[in-house]
DNA sequence: ACACCATGGTGTATTTATAACACAATACTA
DNA sequence: TAGTATTGTGTTATAAATACACCATGGTGT
């Protein structure tokens, strides 16, 4: 919460520096342990749990806005980030746009503006992630998708649309790329395949198609050290992943 | 163009009613003669062309607002009608954002204001469309797609995207039930297929996969008068329909 | 009246993709 | 050294996509 005199220094900064009714979530994937994992931040000093977000800068591109959002909260830089929805519903903040009502006319409190919030949403390295807070939350964490806690306003309709969006890219666009390490195994590949989806895949099928796909390398040397059979590594053909991206993985018609 | 007054009334208005920052621009297609065809508009006295599009009321949901457009362009309400892409480069719309400099200061001037366009994307009955010139317009007209004049801004961009969008729809939604007439041949529902892929169809194949769907009925009367044997007529099965439309036609995995 | 032709309806092999299933190889454990 | 969980590599059955051939109809030109 802010105070009265903080209030009027962040809105004094944000209708100085940010397009104004604009803003940007981010719906921040990882994979670990075999578990799809969002990043999410606790607001200070209350139980109130939002998805990344920021505004955009009065000269800045709004893929660069979510990019520089991406990187304030993972530290991560260039990786796979889409824009996937706006939400435009005019109640969409309410609960925002009343907080502050008492303490600043609505003309000069940035919380009272209706915000339209372009949804991004990013699949990146949850090892190389560091989850950093930004300057209004005390907790900036990755969560099960399994174990999410309540979110506030529409930020969980926000997530379940990213969701929804990312389980039928995977129909035609190759994924994995920022969400795995460099190398990996294909029963590691498979488990980020089902645990997106949430349904298990026949493990002679799953990589038959990946495979066929072109994308994929096989390293020389098998993983060693696991008890029972030494599986093969495999690290993505960055070319022919590019290639796949841009193309489409087959298309009907 | 403006005269200063008109513009200052114009700017009023415009404060007055719309959230600032956000425009939507439509591309409406339509399917006529056996060409895929967009609606545009001619400003007034300017060899100037671009999509019909428009601003959001300030307690309006963006759909709405869509839809909003598309009813005053062509008469036409309930229409399929689909968000696509925002698009938010600062530079986007630099000649319009200069256009007016010199009559009114930045803070005042409308037009100066960096927008955000939400692009949305119709599929609309062209019989019964009734295509209507905004009040900055001369002409609202449909034209062929392979016959565009060149688009201000970054419109011709737009409206690739909305056709990348329509043809990857295409592959796991039904379409067609808002561009044919009520009743239509299989023939000309392929060439609508056709149309919008720009791409040669096999007669028995589409007319299969097109059955197998089950989104059509047969009517029982065939058409008459034409040359050539007589086609039956087909119609949409709108319950079936609406659930493809839901659950998608196909999908991978 | 008749062959002609453009168009529409229907059927059938061929190929390809998806799905279902079985067995051998490995590396640790007990 | 047998047991077990895991990985690698098939093979077969089914369904879907593709390619292609033939007949039917209703007009045309002679």
């Amino acid at each position: 919460m802010f105070t009265k005199q903080e209030l009027i220094e962040f809105c004094d900064n944000a209708r100085l520096n940010f397009v104004d009714h604009i803003s940007i979530d981010c719906v921040i994937f990882g994979f670990h342990e075999g578990q799809l994992k969002v990043l999410v931040l606790k607001m200070k000093d209350e139980d109130a749990w939002y998805l990344p977000g920021g505004f955009v800068l009065k000269k800045e591109p709004i893929d660069t806005a979510a990019n520089r959002i991406l990187k304030d909260r993972t530290g991560l830089d260039k990786i796979f980030l889409q824009q996937f929805h706006v939400f435009g519903d005019p109640e969409r903040s309410r609960p925002h746009n009343e907080m502050y009502r008492d303490l600043l006319p609505p003309e000069e409190n940035w919380f009272s503006h209706r915000f339209l919030t372009i949804g991004y949403y990013a699949l990146v390295d949850f090892v190389h992630a560091n989850p950093t807070p930004d300057s209004h939350s005390e907790v900036c964490a990755w969560r099960d998708l399994g174990d999410l806690p309540k979110l506030e306003l529409d930020h969980g309709h926000i997530l379940k649309t990213a969701l929804d969006t990312l389980r039928l890219q995977l129909n035609y666009q190759p994924i994995g790329y920022n969400l795995m390490p460099k190398e990996f195994t294909m029963p590691e590949l498979q488990k980020l395949y089902e645990t997106i989806l949430d349904q298990k895949l026949d493990r002679r099928n799953f990589q038959r198609r990946m495979l066929g796909f072109g994308i994929l390398n096989r390293l020389d040397t098998p993983r060693k050290g696991g008890a029972h059979k030494a599986p093969y590594l495999y690290s993505f053909d960055l070319d022919n992943y590019q290639k796949a991206l841009n193309e489409g993985l087959k298309g009907g018609w």
